[in-house]
DNA sequence: AGCGTCCATACCCGCACGGTATCAACGGCC
DNA sequence: GGCCGTTGATACCGTGCGGGTATGGACGCT
């Protein structure tokens, strides 16, 4: 009953995505016999095939080979985890990695660490700005140990949260927008506008380039280029050509701490609880603290 | 930036919880000099000492060694899990492994079978008795794709659940006890009582012996040596000489469904859906779904 | 049919892991 | 206080495994 090791599962990964062996080696960083040799002695030592060398001259995943290609991210980022997060409490002055998406923090970051600075004893903060979809996973492969990240989460593995603030939506206009002199919008006025919408959340402009940050998404609304709708607290960051008008009928976005179950908890546990006390100061608290 | 080895880490979990590096040498069944010589390395690659070696003739762990203690539970956790769950998957009957604890399954288990092989081309479901506290565990390192448990979890790290009963609870009492003949009671009846109380979720009594089984349990109570309190649908296990009175005031259990987050999603989705299904049509149906 | 692509096999090499022997430091004991 | 036992570190050596190069074999394309 062997384990496997680490570095036959990063193979399988690579062979996994490419669907080649070839380009898998060279992604590895190794030649291609020693590739196929590996995948052989891992398929031996799970019991079964886990690719499907189709005669066809394609290399397909098998139900098994699906199976691990999951499970075997999921490991991979879990010793990732261990190693960094190991490294990083080893490293003397060992920060707590926060990681935000630019904007992303509802107003709420100089409060939150102001509470956490104010308490002593406690390792400093380090600010590590991230991709709005990406905030997950640095946490959960060790780059972050806690994140501001809007809930539900689209794939919670490994991660608990807690509920900050529920912030109701505005759309951002350019200031000639013709709708931009209402006192408030529903989600059917904007249904109609021909310009691309576009919520913060999916990482992606559904039909168009991504936005990087919030001054780029700025930037292109006051330009006209396109409207948004996005959290209250991004007026914060609103630009002089660029109207927020609310949208009542839109769900509200509701923030929260992410950090990953396994992490230091002495001081990830403090900044949580500082989180958790700054956000009830806050005009849009969370309703309430579900433990 | 190299990733640490699965070996390492078994080593070095092995000598964090010896704390000697002879008897962890011996458990991992390698010698002395090579397993100092493995945790040297890792200290090196952690880029800090893990372990104290007082010079008081004992190994402490660091602070970075608790860390990576941690971690790395988890992380083995997961290797282990990714290797048992393909071995599974490329066996041919591969099953779906549903662990229990004896007794714990609210008198819910058959009617959710029943639903579950009434849906056709799904891997056939195998039953595995477990402790009552070893379920998240073998859901987590993958001897069991599914437990049904009592919630919450004490630690919920990479699980997910849902909620399926919500039990009001009794007390099991043998026939001749004073309050046997009581309609219902409170916990502050069952405060007077001198023999030892037991509720099933810690995994072991609190002052006597661990009690292994529902069937044990019932012997013990059957014969007056201890009372416990339970949810209601132990009454089907319910023995002669056991009387079983509503606890008005005891909260209620909750029992629900556990899965790893990364799991074979369409055999598990099917079952947690069955599960669902068959929960509703129960007498003491979840409050409600919430997602 | 011939060539190119792509994975598997054969063979060789170097290194790193493990074993044995030994050292060094510390504690306990008489 | 000297001696021994314990325990972790060091030295040295062998071997097995992982990786590289060369080549084979099967399939598709033209």
């Amino acid at each position: 009953m062997d384990a496997a090791d680490v570095r036959e599962l990063r193979y399988f990964v690579a062979v996994a995505e490419e669907l080649h062996f070839g380009r898998a080696a060279e992604r590895l960083g190794i030649a291609q016999p020693p590739l196929s040799r590996a995948i052989q002695r891992l398929e031996r030592r799970m019991g079964g095939p886990l690719l499907e060398r189709g005669g066809n001259r394609r290399v397909e995943l098998t139900e098994a080979g699906l199976v691990l290609l999951h499970e075997a991210r999921t490991a991979l980022d879990a010793v990732a985890a261990a190693t960094r997060r190991t490294r990083r409490a080893a490293r003397p002055g060992a920060a707590l990695v926060l990681a935000v998406k630019p904007g992303g923090d509802g107003g709420l970051l100089g409060a939150v660490l102001a509470a956490y600075e104010a308490e002593p004893g406690l390792a400093p903060v380090e600010i590590s700005a991230a991709r709005p979809g990406e905030l997950p996973a640095r946490v959960r492969d060790g780059r972050a140990d806690l994140a501001l990240a809007h809930l539900p989460l689209a794939d919670a593995r490994g991660l608990e949260t807690e509920e900050l603030l529920v912030e109701p939506q505005v759309a951002m206009l350019p200031r000639g927008h013709r709708l931009a002199g209402r006192e408030r919008l529903s989600t059917a006025d904007l249904a109609d506008e021909p310009l691309p919408r576009w919520t913060p959340e999916p990482g992606a402009a559904p039909g168009g380039a991504p936005v990087a940050d919030i001054g780029h998404l700025m930037h292109l609304v006051s330009v006209g280029r396109m409207i948004a709708v996005a959290p209250e607290s991004v007026r914060a960051h609103a630009w002089g050509g660029v109207v927020c008008v609310p949208v009542t009928d839109a769900s509200p976005t509701t923030l929260g701490v992410v950090w990953s179950a396994g992490s230091r908890s002495r001081e990830v546990a403090a900044f949580v609880a500082c989180a958790v006390r700054a956000a009830e100061h806050h005009p849009h608290a969370a309703p309430a603290l579900t433990p």
